[in-house]
RNA sequence: GGUGGGGUGGCCGAGUGGCUAAUGGCAGCAGACUGUAAAUCUGCCGGGCUCUGCCCUACGUAGGUUCGAAUCCUACCCCCACCA
C-alpha cells in the first residue's frame, strides 16, 4: 500500500504507479478538483469515464458543509460522493491564501470566519488531520502556510518555517489517530490513509531546499507535495523553483505539485520531475466558457462558433466532442443552460487527463522530450486558433 | 371629437437649460481565471479619424426662445388611457 514504482525515466521526467488504498494511479496524472466532494458541475460518471484515477476534496469547506461528521457516519467520502477510486483531500492551507482577509494566523492555528455564515472556525494541525481522518480519502495532506508569490523573504521564511512546526503536530496525530481508531469504512484498517508533507519556501531556492531538508528530517513519507505555486509568481520563477527542488527531492517518492496547472504547466511540470497535479483551471474556465484546445484556447461563447458542425477539438475522445457540434456549444452558453458548463468542464477535464496520459506514454517509449516540445510550441504558436 | 399621459442610442429605461455622445439594465463583442467565497469577474459597446485628442450625426418631425436645449415654447405626426 502507498508503494510506488517508477516505470521508465525520460531527463527528470518520470512514468511511474502509485498504489493507494482504493485502486492505483499511473503517473504523470492530473487530478480534476471536487472541493465540495463533486467535480464542480460534472456527474461522477462523467469523471470516471473522463479518466480520472484520484480527485481531491476539501477539508475546509467539508467542515463547513456538511460537517465531517456527517461525512464520517455516511460512511466517509467514497461512500458519500460514490466515488470508489482514490481521492485526496486538502488540508485547508491554501484556505490561508485565498481567504486571506477572513482568517487570522498563529502559532497554532488559523482562526477563519465563515464566509457561509460567519461562524467562527479554528483550524490547527490537529484538527485538519482529524477532519480528513474523518474525510477518509486515501492521501490526507499536511495544513500549510502558503505565503502569495510575491512574498518577501522573511514572510516566506516565516511561513516555511510554520509549516515545518505545524507538519511535525499533523504527522503526530495523524499516526496517533492511525493506532488507536480504527475506523469502518476503510478497506485496509492500519493503512488507509497517508499524510503527505507539504514544502513552502515562497520563491526563495534557499528556504525550498531548507524546507526540503526540515520535511524529510520529520519522515518518512509516502509521497510529497509542492505548495506555495502558482499563486502570484511569473511563470519561469515557478520553473526556478522546481528546477531547484527535482535534484533534492527523494526520487522514489511520488511529487504533487499543488494547484497546477494549465495545459503548458502539465508539460513543464512533468518535465521537472512532477508526478501528480491538481487544478482548478480546467472546470472553472470549462463552466466560465474557455475550452481548450491543442491549438490553444478559445473562448466558446465567440461568434465564430456559431452554427458551426465541427466538434469542439476533432482530436478530443470526450463524449462533448464526441457527441456535439460546436455551434450547440456555443449556442448553450449564449442562452446560459447549465448542460453547457458541464460539457466544456468536461471537455477541459478529459483534455488534461489525457495530457497526462499522452505524457506518460512518451515517457514510457523515450520520447517525452520532443513531443513536449512540440505539443507546447502548437499550443502556444496558434493560441486560439480553430 | 374631447381630456390626460407619453414618444431617449438594437431593446427596456434614467435624465427636465450648460458638468450629456447622454446614468442603469438587457442584448452584442472581447478578455481574465492555476491546492474553488467564481454558472464569476473585467473591458468595449452611435459613426469616422492623423485616436491621451479631434470631427460628424444624435433624444418623434419642423420651427422658435437662449450665449447654450433631450430638457423651455409653437405646430404637426404617432402611441396609450379614459370620456363621448
Amino acid at each position: 500500500m502507498f508503494d510506488f514504482r517508477i516505470e521508465a525515466r525520460v531527463g527528470a521526467a518520470r512514468a511511474g504507479t502509485l498504489s493507494l488504498p482504493h485502486g492505483v494511479v499511473t503517473t504523470p496524472a492530473f487530478m480534476p478538483v471536487g472541493t465540495h466532494a463533486v467535480v464542480r458541475g460534472l456527474h461522477p460518471e462523467d469523471v470516471r469515464r473522463a479518466g480520472a484515477q484520484i480527485i481531491l476534496a476539501n477539508t475546509y469547506h467539508l467542515h463547513l458543509r456538511p460537517g465531517e461528521d456527517v461525512v464520517r457516519d455516511m460512511g466517509g467520502l467514497h461512500r458519500f460522493t460514490t466515488w470508489e477510486r482514490p481521492m485526496l483531500t486538502d488540508s485547508g492551507g491554501f484556505q490561508v491564501f485565498s481567504l486571506e482577509g477572513l482568517r487570522r494566523i498563529s502559532e497554532d492555528g488559523v482562526e477563519f470566519t465563515s464566509h457561509v455564515d460567519g461562524s467562527v472556525r479554528f483550524l490547527t494541525p490537529e484538527r485538519a488531520t482529524e477532519i480528513q481522518w474523518d474525510l477518509g480519502a486515501d492521501v490526507a495532506m499536511a495544513f500549510d502556510h502558503v505565503v502569495p508569490g510575491q512574498a518577501t523573504y522573511d514572510v516566506a521564511r516565516d511561513g516555511m518555517e510554520r509549516t515545518l512546526r505545524w507538519l511535525a503536530r499533523c504527522r503526530r496525530r495523524h499516526a496517533a489517530l492511525a493506532a488507536t481508531s480504527p475506523r469502518s469504512f476503510p478497506l485496509s484498517p492500519a493503512l488507509s490513509q497517508t499524510l503527505w508533507p507539504i514544502v513552502q519556501g515562497g520563491t526563495h531556492l534557499d528556504l525550498r531546499r531548507e524546507s526540503v531538508e526540515g520535511t524529510l528530517g520529520l519522515g518518512p513519507w509516502t509521497g510529497i507535495a509542492i505548495g506555495g505555486l502558482s499563486v502570484g509568481e511569473a511563470k519561469p520563477v515557478m520553473h526556478e523553483v522546481l528546477d531547484a527542488l527535482e535534484p533534492i527531492l527523494p526520487p522514489a517518492m511520488p511529487r504533487y505539485l499543488m494547484g497546477v496547472g494549465f495545459p503548458p504547466d502539465l508539460l513543464q511540470g512533468i518535465a521537472r520531475g512532477i508526478d501528480l497535479f491538481d487544478c482548478v483551471a480546467a472546470t472553472r474556465n470549462g463552466r466560465h466558457g474557455t475550452a481548450w484546445l491543442p491549438t490553444g484556447r478559445v473562448n466558446v461563447r465567440s461568434a465564430a462558433l456559431k452554427g458551426s458542425r465541427d466538434p469542439l477539438d476533432p482530436e478530443c475522445d470526450c463524449d462533448t466532442c464526441t457527441t456535439f457540434p460546436r455551434g450547440y456549444l456555443r449556442h448553450l452558453f449564449v442562452v446560459e443552460d447549465i448542460l453547457g458548463l458541464r460539457l466544456i468542464a468536461l471537455h477541459n477535464v478529459r483534455f488534461l487527463l489525457r495530457l497526462g496520459e499522452q505524457a506518460r506514454a512518451h515517457i514510457l517509449d523515450g520520447s517525452f522530450d520532443r513531443w513536449s516540445r512540440d505539443w507546447l510550441d502548437r499550443y502556444s504558436r496558434s493560441r486560439g486558433v480553430l
